[in-house]
DNA sequence: CCGGACCGTCATACAACTGTAACATTTTTA
DNA sequence: TAAAAATGTTACAGTTGTATGACGGTCCGG
């Protein structure tokens, strides 16, 4: 059964999210602040953390900026609960790293949908077994890219992009979502300079015209997929 | 098993509603009036309200209202119960925020065939499930659109309109409300750029004649309806 | 210390998209 | 029936988004 830490000051919203998960088969967990929380995840780290965008004492920002930097903590997925509609803060809240936010008011049937949603996915790609697309397959543990059976060497950062785009098929990412995710968080690269890595990914696949799996998606950003 | 709290004034309906909930497998909870109402949807708030026009006291689209104001409750899907048949009626319960609106008389049939419609759509809409209407898929996720199967490209705009149509469909919106939820809050444009839009998003569709899908509704605006 | 591989940024070219106005058509009103 | 109002349609020019090639900087192994 998957562990929810709920980290938010309002008791009475604690309390409907906590009947929320357990009647969706969810152990329910809190912390009113941001103290509690470390303690909580120093303690026994659950799988994914709700987080009020607004906490009294260190910010969920913070705490949510603070966990990112922590190796043992860096990859549990967060998602912020914020009050505000500006998009501005949307922008900033997944800056952060956030794997998703909310914005109050939320339904119990969309708090559910999100959670299962970011867990799903971060459950979902282990990283560790080959991916195999038609005659396209990468080898995460040897490194390694084939296409068709011959080999085919890939720049580090071609290499993590393909990697990833391969783990997540037929979802578009913006260009910030893939600085994100391929370049890790908190980085601070121009967002034009995913357009000349995801050249560079196409050249490399060009041979046997393997650059149709990487789909340009115009306003919203790039696309793996077998599809047309 | 799904939660229906009906509230209405006249007995013999809600006997005839609960009996014809409790075959589909549904649970039937019930409520005389609106303060009865707001009692049980406190204590336990239900997964679908089938809401009476009419009601003693405070009425149906006044209980609507409120209940929309409300967090916790913003979300629950409404069903509005009218007795009349005037379209302006039915524009004023959908402006009321109501999800769907079933006129009396009405079969038991039709009741739950519109019960489900809305559980399933209010269900899956955390914005990531594909929506499917007839042959024509949207998945928000990986941007396609396709039309039995055969994809579709539509512009930016054009897509973020369908989009937004498909999630609430059978509700007439204003060239005012499409460009606050389409074009975003505080951007000005002119309304007369909607019909554009709305134009090419007809043209686009009209492969095999879906763009009977998008319909005009002269001075009130536009409504995305698999129904003529 | 040098050379190559890789990376991030920029400038430019091109294509796609967008908003608006102008005119046509349909529907309502007087 | 004519005038007015609302919507449909088209063309166009400005704007925006993307592709691409070039360049300088950095890091690392030789």
């Amino acid at each position: 059964m998957k562990r929810i830490l709920v980290v938010e000051d309002e008791q009475p919203i604690r309390e409907m999210v906590g009947y929320a998960l357990k009647k969706a088969g969810l152990q329910f967990e809190e912390a009113a602040d941001a103290e509690q929380a470390l303690v909580a995840v120093a303690t026994n780290p659950p799988d994914l953390m709700l987080l009020d965008w607004m906490l009294p004492g260190m910010s969920g920002v913070d705490l949510a900026r603070r966990l990112r930097r922590e190796d043992v903590t860096a990859k549990m997925p967060i998602i912020m609960l914020t009050a505000r509609v500006e998009e501005n803060d949307r922008v900033h809240g997944l800056e952060v790293g956030a794997d998703d936010y909310i914005t109050k008011p939320f339904s119990p049937r969309e708090l559910i949908a999100r959670i299962n949603a970011v867990l799903r996915r971060s459950t979902a790609s282990s990283g560790e077994e080959p991916i195999e697309y038609d005659g396209l397959s990468l080898d995460p543990v040897g490194h390694r890219v084939q296409i068709e059976g011959k080999p085919l060497t890939l720049a580090p950062t071609e290499f993590r992009l393909l990697h990833f785009f391969m783990s997540n098929p037929d979802r578009v990412y913006s260009r910030e979502q893939l600085l994100d995710h391929v370049w890790g968080r908190g980085v601070f690269v121009e967002e034009r300079t995913v357009d000349v890595h995801i050249r560079r990914l196409r050249k490399a696949l060009s041979e046997q015209s393997y650059d149709r799996f990487i789909q340009t998606v115009r306003g919203a950003g790039y696309r793996f997929s077998t599809r047309n």
